[in-house]
DNA sequence: TAAATGACAAGTG
DNA sequence: CCACTTGCCATTT
C-alpha cells in the first residue's frame, strides 16, 4: 500500500507542466518530506509503469540525469529535447530557465 | 526485527 | 568542476 508521502509524490510529478523539470529533493519538499529524495527515486521505479507519470522531468540537483543505465539516459535526453528542454554542454540542464517553481510552494 | 538497497543531496578536498 | 564520503528514509528481503 502507497505511503501519504507517496500519493503526495504521485500528484507533484504529475502536476510538472510540459517543459520544465523538477528536481527529487525539490519533490521531496513539495510532497512533505524534505529528507525523502531517495524515496522519490523508487516511486518512479514501481510507479511509472502502473501511472503514466512524466518521470523524465525529475532530474538531480546538479540538472543531470541520474539514470544509471545508458539507454535511459539517452530515452529521458531525447524526451526533454522533445519538450524543448536544452541540453547545455556534458549533458547538463540550465536549471536557472527550466526548474519549475510552484507558485503554490510553500518553502 | 535487523540489514541491505537506492533514478538523491550536501559537504569536503 | 570532478570524485569521494556521509546523511536520509521508505521499501524490500
Amino acid at each position: 500500500m502507497p505511503s501519504d508521502f507517496t500519493k503526495a509524490v504521485i500528484h507533484v510529478i504529475k502536476s510538472i507542466p510540459k517543459g520544465k523539470v523538477l528536481t527529487y529533493g525539490l519533490i521531496a519538499k513539495l510532497a512533505g518530506n524534505p529528507r525523502g529524495a531517495r524515496q522519490v527515486s523508487w516511486i518512479l521505479h514501481s510507479m511509472t509503469e502502473k501511472y503514466e507519470l512524466p518521470w523524465h522531468r525529475v532530474i538531480n540537483l546538479k540538472g543531470k540525469i541520474s539514470i544509471k543505465s545508458v539507454e535511459g539516459r539517452d530515452y529521458q535526453k531525447m524526451l526533454l529535447e522533445k519538450e524543448g528542454v536544452n541540453f547545455s554542454t556534458k549533458d547538463k540542464i540550465d536549471l536557472n530557465q527550466f526548474l519549475w517553481k510552484p507558485k503554490s510552494s510553500i518553502n
